[in-house]
DNA sequence: ATTCATTTTCAAAAAACCCGTAAAATATCG
DNA sequence: CGATATTTTACGGGTTTTTTGAAAATGAAT
């Protein structure tokens, strides 16, 4: 299948720009679009991969909680499948990020501010603290975007409705 | 001043999250915070960077429209300087990354779709035609949403205010 | 308990990325 | 123009990140 192909070179050649290593958004990239649940031989198969990178990428893609490892009884080799809810995946991997990465950075912002002692009323503290609350606030309002857009999966299918022309939806094979 | 330089720490461990090299992330934190007019010569001694690194990384910054260029009559040397709302060169920022890494994704996308032959109606090819859907649709949600929100200075001022709680502002310089 | 299939770990190799140096280019002034 | 100040470019080496491959660990079946 050529366009799945492509799909996952493009998913791999994106990653860079977002902080994230080719190998797993391959791996992610070919669980997402080809919907199939496979094992990790097949994986290493269509990417070239090595079966260490594998097996660390997907327990990295696990460990975010984008896909989900099972075995089939009868079985010993696990499979792995992606959620079919891209829309929710998306949403998981936004909630993630800010967990892991914005968090730790608006707690580091504040103990900036902190550090600026309220005595002093210099031009360059007044900036100083001017800047640092911005920041704060900003980040505050995508949380609270974000938070509004994927409360519930319900608001989500909402928002998707109101914001996109339907298109022609077809139906999809479900885990297992 | 501690909290500036404890600022442009985090900054730089914050950027390689998110595909962005540290020194760039360090200068664009140090003209961001102290909102002053700064030298080459004086960053490079603020950073301990070299003169060659500190050329590019300003360079890339500009060509992001993230920071501006001077020079003062009867002087050399060129001054850079950050703009002072920072809400606008977070919109502006959000905007270069749609326009250099998500478009060309989105296109490649496309492409994928002209790639599953009409007549394919194996279950393969619907599911990834279906999937290739959602995400071109999620990708326009999202500009859809970023749009909305960034329409105009306007627009986010009163975003801005209704989201967030009223905090003390303080006046800032302008550049010169 | 032993075997066999499979996954995980980890040290080392490879690749990618980043940065400093120094030479080249550009710009300003006399 | 020539001298001086400043910025830019090129590239070699250093650092970090990613990947491999083989050994160790796991765990199911006999």
């Amino acid at each position: 299948m050529q366009a799945q192909e492509r799909f996952v070179m493009e998913w791999g050649r994106m990653s860079s720009s977002w902080g994230i290593n080719r190998t797993m958004a391959q791996l992610h990239a070919l669980l997402l679009i080809t919907g199939q649940s496979l094992t990790m031989d097949e994986m290493i198969e269509r990417l070239h991969i090595s079966r260490g990178n594998a097996s660390m990428n997907l327990r990295d893609l696990h460990e975010w909680g984008v896909i989900s490892r099972y075995r089939h009884p009868g079985n010993r080799k696990d499979v792995y499948h992606a959620p079919d809810d891209i829309v929710q995946m998306f949403a998981h991997v936004v909630r993630e990020r800010k967990r892991r990465e914005i968090d730790p950075t608006v707690s580091a912002i504040r103990d900036c501010m902190a550090m600026v002692p309220e005595s002093d009323q210099s031009q360059e503290a007044e900036i100083l603290r001017n800047r640092l609350a911005v920041l704060l606030e900003l980040f505050e309002i995508f949380d609270e975007i974000f938070k509004q857009i994927f409360a519930s999966n319900e608001s989500v299918k909402t928002m998707f409705e109101s914001f996109s022309q339907p298109k022609s939806k077809t139906p999809e094979d479900s885990p297992g």
